[in-house]
DNA sequence: CTGTGTGAAATACTTCACAGCA
DNA sequence: TGCTGTGAAGTATTTCACACAG
């Protein structure tokens, strides 16, 4: 309809604080939400009030990244949207691998939630003799010793690492060896990897206990 | 041996940061592993390199608490772990109950993380007739709608959430109706509850998101 | 009017740097 | 000497408040 914005400048200003882009994601989320509602633009009280942020706060958000809104009407959910997943890269879909399918990595393999966001987990590795051959959700489970060749061939750069925490160091080096550059890690322990391998942490003892800390703060 | 520091101190004397919490955290995980190893004591310098803090923020992390150190010597293991638990509130054990026992919920039954942390998981809820009855783990699963009864019982106050996206609000309000004061949420959703409950997210396609802008933003 | 984008002000957080203790 | 605790300085992030656009 009207011209939009100005797309052209999609380009990050200057660093971009990493707050931010942990925002990012959850405004997308949101935003997908209202989109499902039929409805078509949002203002940034709006969905600041989602997620109990300011106004100003979800705008500097964006502003970091170029103009998205239009004056007097907010932004358009759709415009938006893209705008984010282009962003944070997930504007195309990921192929990613599994390695460690004990529970935890059998429940993410059955996780619907990632290819929505689009992500594949296209191969899933173990070292258990008991495990490799049998499929889960649809993916064979592959010997860890084929996840050099098999990444190389499907184009594997980002895994999901749900090993126990002994071994997930050994078993991260192997990884980066083979070409990995991004790691979510489930297992609790600080990974000590090159500087060009990005981690993210995932560790469910932590977050019980934030949650143990925020329910005694409060009760006190 | 000597006259510990200042145990009488061990109150918090300002406002403390979100990010020193979630640091607490981090520092006793390390904590927990180097203990392991044999070591005594711990300086502000071998902690943060361990998670890649600076020593000056280990030792500001701390002072928000009290006095923990001895000069010349570092942190006594034993003492810093037993002061950072009593700071999170996992100095006891705590009763918690999981509530949706599909893929997610029953790898979480499964996962020995949370009872190293003083969490146990006393009962499992689910409302699918096929899995009520079940026991995994140990852990039989109960109708929600014995929640109440049970959660009074076994004195519940936090829950982890893993029910699907569309009914979690609704779950979640029935178990704050139950009394519940701490969710750990693994709903891709933003529960709107009263501000007396606290609400932790875990949503695992954000923690790929997250991680798809970190490898993206480093090949750029 | 409603609602964005954005400098300026206000906060919050981190790092520095050093006095003082063992 | 080795290392903590902590004001002061320096950064980073958030909020304010207002010019301007539809």
């Amino acid at each position: 309809m009207e011209s939009p914005p100005d797309n052209s400048n999609s380009k990050q200003i200057g660093p971009v604080p990493k707050a931010v882009i942990a925002r990012l994601s959850l405004y997308l989320r949101e935003l997908q939400h209202w989109e499902r509602e039929g409805k078509e633009t949002i203002s940034s009280t709006q969905l600041g009030k989602l997620l109990g942020f300011t106004d100003a706060q979800v705008r500097k958000d964006f502003a970091y990244f170029g103009q998205f809104g239009y004056p007097g009407i907010g932004y358009r959910c759709a415009e938006l949207t893209q705008a984010i997943k282009v962003i944070l890269g997930t504007d195309r879909s990921w192929p990613v691998a599994l390695v460690g399918c004990g529970n935890l990595g059998q429940a993410l393999l059955g996780y619907g939630g990632f290819s929505e966001q689009g992500f594949r987990i296209v191969a899933a590795f173990d070292s258990s003799p008991s495990r490799i051959g049998q499929s889960i959700a649809g993916v064979k489970i592959e010997s860890i010793d084929s996840f050099l060749s098999l990444s190389k061939q499907l184009d594997i750069r980002m895994v999901l690492l749900a090993v126990p925490a002994a071994v997930a160091q050994e078993v991260a080096d192997t990884l980066v060896g083979a070409g990995v550059t991004g790691i979510l890690n489930f297992a609790p322990v600080t990974l000590s990897l090159p500087r060009t391998v990005q981690v993210v942490g995932v560790d469910l003892a932590i977050e019980l206990e934030q949650l143990a800390y925020a329910v005694v703060k409060t009760r006190t």
